[in-house]
DNA sequence: TAGCAAAGTTAGCCCAGCCTAAAATGTACT
DNA sequence: AGTACATTTTAGGCTGGGCTAACTTTGCTA
């Protein structure tokens, strides 16, 4: 078994922490229309030294443009998987945040599981999500029950 | 910032690796009553000699108790982290799995979410597959309408 | 009971991702 | 233009968790 069970599938595969930088980047561009190195740092909790290491590697992989001094523009490819995880990271926040969850814990939670969700499991749960949201009868005995039992 | 966010509430933390050892050891003694390193090492997809240092890891933390050549048994703590494992693993595979997802891609998801579940998170989930299960009329509806969107 | 296959272990290695310290570059103000 | 401060980059290092190859131990069976 060459290199632990094979991708087989997908081809492009990448690790939880670029999907990490990218979601961020891509928040920083959508938020302020740039991102800057200590700004992505800040948001990752990590050092300077590791983001301008890591946006040399998404350089490389073409995930992001980068110019030395200078910042950082994404892709098409560094876009798509920035907005993936984006759209992910809104939809776990939303199911959870309407049990009303402390908002820390669900930030934490989120930032773990965004990155082990296939597209058909994002399905389910968006539809959750969208269920709960248009049924609050549906959400109202859940809370109750959930109440009761913690 | 000594050591990047400190965890000031819940001390002990594992990494994901440890549970995933601990889940599947607790899985093996479940079932066969014993767990040989052959065994771990099959199911978590990686080599003997790897399994062999981690548990070396694992006894010195306590999880473990650890023979040369004979086999492992688990601690209290042990237990318990490999326990509560199993536990989210199974409420997010009955969850999954109701709505007829495919069943690897159900168990891919799985085993990238359940290292980042809280249990506030866990209860909610444990709700939400509770009802599905006792409300037929309800999944019905959403697996209707999740076919329709894919 | 001797030998052999299977299981377990050790030694040495590698890579991803993080870190700190120090150097380089950019920017803003006088 | 010069200088001070912020930002970015480089260099060097560390740890977790994996690997292969070579060895040891166990346990079954002829």
């Amino acid at each position: 078994m060459p290199a632990a069970k094979r991708k087989e599938t997908t081809a492009h595969v990448h690790s939880p922490a670029i999907e990490d930088y990218l979601e961020q980047i891509h928040n920083l561009i959508e938020g302020k229309g740039y991102a800057r190195v200590v700004d992505i740092a800040k948001n990752l909790g990590i050092s300077q030294a590791s983001v301008t290491n890591m946006i040399q590697r998404l350089d490389a992989e073409g995930y992001v443009v980068y110019e030395r001094y200078r910042g950082v523009i994404m892709t098409e490819s560094g876009k798509k998987i920035g907005q993936e995880i984006a759209r992910r990271h809104e939809v776990l926040t939303r199911l959870l945040s309407g049990f009303g969850l402390d908002p820390k814990t669900v930030h934490e939670d989120v930032e773990g599981m965004e990155h082990h969700i296939s597209r058909q499991t994002l399905d389910v749960l968006t539809l959750l999500m969208e269920e709960l949201e248009g049924n609050p009868e549906l959400l109202k005995k859940l809370k109750k029950r959930l109440k009761s039992s913690s």
